[in-house]
DNA sequence: CCTGAAACGGACTGATGAGTCCGCTTACGT
DNA sequence: ACGTAAGCGGACTCATCAGTCCGTTTCAGG
């Protein structure tokens, strides 16, 4: 079996990508592959080797996040109140975010990656249900909410991005 | 007389700014020495002696539009009424630093170099008397209003800045 | 065991970009 | 015109970092 990992193989492999979530964590997207490499107490061939490029690796690292933001985005989805909904959302999302500022950058880092497409989809609809109930400006498409939203959380300094977030959502909501 | 530039040495350097210019409008802060060096007709290390630090030359490049926006922060600081002011002076602003993106990205990335300081402490005045007059809500600082402003400029894709200044400028507003 | 394939790791390549150095050129005062 | 100091430019150093290659080690099945 081609699919089946050698019980070294395997042991390295997890052992990279918990060095990589920490990395990652601690200095964003610009950690070095040598860095993780010896974090995780292995040559940085075995790195590259299983990740043929940096973005393979950051993209494994944050699956689990952007996992997540999906089921966050599934159960707005489901709430009945829209305007509330989005609100909500994007509160979750960035405490998750947030919770791991490096991982942030990381996922800001890869942009729209395959596997992301489907978050992407689910934000602008959460973002145009919420319009068409009259809780969010109309004169923003979904995709710029979702950069002012990003752009609140990265350009916060450490800890104060709850009251950017506060500020971009005010200005977000609509107002007759 | 050391402050004396020689002929050819005056006219390289205006070459080099020119360069600069040029090339920091166009690629920010990223561009290169050897770009500009090469765009200015000149060998690089004519740059790298004139300007000792790249930071030094990015600096350079942009003390008029810093001059430009202190002035405008001083007119603004003359008006009666403050939370007009404030906003207006937000919006000259943006607009000036969205004129050339390239280098509102290098005044971005210089921070708060000598020279801004000053800047910085006029803004600060700005914002504070418009939260004085009620114009503007009272829990965020006046760094956060730079920062905000900022992140929004710069995260907008090309020629969506003045929407995504909207949302944050009314997030900004005061509401009781 | 013992052997072949899998995995390892680090030396190597190649790209990039900032800043230094020094032999050569050129401006300019006399 | 000529000598000298200012100025030039590009080759060089140094650092960083992603990705490749191959000789060596280690696993695991027979």
């Amino acid at each position: 079996m081609t699919t089946e990992l050698r019980a070294d193989a395997r042991r390295n492999l997890e052992r990279v990508l918990d060095a990589a979530t920490e990395a990652f964590a601690a200095s964003g997207p610009d950690a070095s592959i040598d860095d993780i490499a010896r974090l995780a107490g292995v040559g940085h061939g075995t790195v590259c080797r299983r990740f043929p490029t940096k973005d393979d690796l950051i993209y494994a690292v944050i699956e689990r996040h952007v996992a997540q933001m999906q089921a966050m985005a599934e159960e707005a989805l489901e709430s009945e109140d829209a305007g509330e909904a989005f609100f909500d959302f994007a509160r979750q999302v960035a405490e998750l975010s947030m919770s791991t500022p490096g991982l942030h950058r990381c996922v800001v880092h890869c942009g729209s990656k395959p596997g992301a497409a489907e978050l992407d989809r689910l934000v602008a609809k959460i973002v145009s249900r919420a319009q068409a109930a009259g809780a969010v400006r109309a004169d923003v498409q979904p995709v710029d909410v979702q950069l002012l939203v990003r752009s609140a959380l990265t350009s916060a300094p450490a800890g104060q991005w709850r009251r950017y977030l506060d500020v971009v959502l005010d200005g977000l909501e609509f107002r007759p």
